[in-house]
DNA sequence: TGTCGATTTTGACAAAGAACAAAATTCTAA
DNA sequence: TTAGAATTTTGTTCTTTGTCAAAATCGACA
């Protein structure tokens, strides 16, 4: 669907944060951009197929995660509004993917192709400063994530979890909270109850 | 110390792997290119100080690592020749870091600082694109490996790590490869003697 | 609105890995 | 080259978390 100048301001205001486009490097940006519906349970990655978008969340939520070898199901990234989602690595490395990106609830996304994102940002000083930007922030926070989660208990990590998304935790079902950071279900449930019990 | 045409040549092939830069080009990069000797177990980032340069490993090996509320170690990232290393999160953020980062064995690093390759990413199209996208895949791949330990065991652990380094495990004390996997110590030693047994 | 399926809770038991301690080995610096 | 320190190995015990099973609760849809 083709997007409009109203639905695609989230994402300008985004990169105006880091960087500033002229009026007709906005303008291109524009035409590279499309508004996509997309319904709760609904696939916008999944293994063997590559990672064709670069995927804004304008509206809802949607989780990437991936079945192993045993069939277990674990949870790489949660996504709300303002964030980018997409198996990552398909999309940079243009190679098939692995893992699936799956809407938690009904979804609206803004979507540039790889191939239109690279040539903007050969042609688009800006832009690629946009991409280098956040990129570079984006890997360095999870650095950050995954390191402090090294030295933290499941417990600890649940309490981390619930105080950087105090919104969106009602949002998701417990069992991708779980699954998000690294234990059973049922391993949740307890800890839930061990901490009501404090209270 | 100032560096030579010959001392940088190994990171220009780096980077000539992704973009190329113009003659005048590599001349101002080189410009803000400082060589420097380090002596083993020699900080060269290190908490409370902001990371003031990107480093890339001429000769030699560092890790870094931080310690917990415990007091116990644990490393982040083991860095070898042409690799770059740096508390990444200070670094970009330019906040004082959390992270050691320290010389495994007698080194030689090129730097440059935040400012200089702020200023040439600016002025350089070229060189953006360079670490926009170094930077994109050192994500990809740092997300991909982080997927692929979720579900693995410790012993899965180590044999990739063997698979991954070939060369360089002999290199590396083993309470730091406990350390950069996740482990203590004792456990890896018997792992190792687990695997030395089924031979 | 009731029913069937999915999610969450609870409990008993099992497994992976940590902690501690002590012995064996390897490094290192005088 | 050798004594002392650091690293690695080995054995034992303890903790955290997973697995399996069954009950309780929630939720979507006919």
């Amino acid at each position: 669907m083709k997007a409009n100048g109203n639905d695609i301001k989230p994402l300008l205001e985004n990169i105006a944060r880091f960087v500033s486009l002229k009026q007709n490097e906005e303008e291109a940006l524009s035409l590279i951009i499309t508004k996509e519906n997309i319904k709760k349970r609904q696939f916008i990655d999944q293994p063997r197929f590559t990672s064709q978008y670069r995927n804004y969340v304008l509206k809802g939520a949607f989780r990437s995660f991936f079945i192993d070898n045993e069939g277990k199901d674990h949870t790489v990234q949660i996504a709300v509004e303002d964030w980018f989602v997409s198996d990552f690595y398909s999309y940079i490395t243009q190679t098939p993917a692995t893992l699936f990106v799956e809407a938690l609830e009904d979804s609206v996304i803004l979507k540039m192709t790889y191939q239109d994102i690279e040539g903007l940002c050969k042609q688009i000083h800006s832009l690629s400063e946009y991409f280098r930007i956040t990129t570079e922030r984006a890997f360095a926070y999870s650095r950050k994530r995954a390191l402090s989660n090294l030295s933290k208990s499941a417990e600890e990590r649940y309490e981390e979890l619930l105080a950087m998304y105090p919104g969106h935790s009602q949002r998701i079902p417990q069992k991708i909270i779980a699954s998000y950071l690294g234990m059973s279900p049922e391993f949740l449930s307890k800890i839930r109850a061990r901490q009501a019990r404090k209270t």
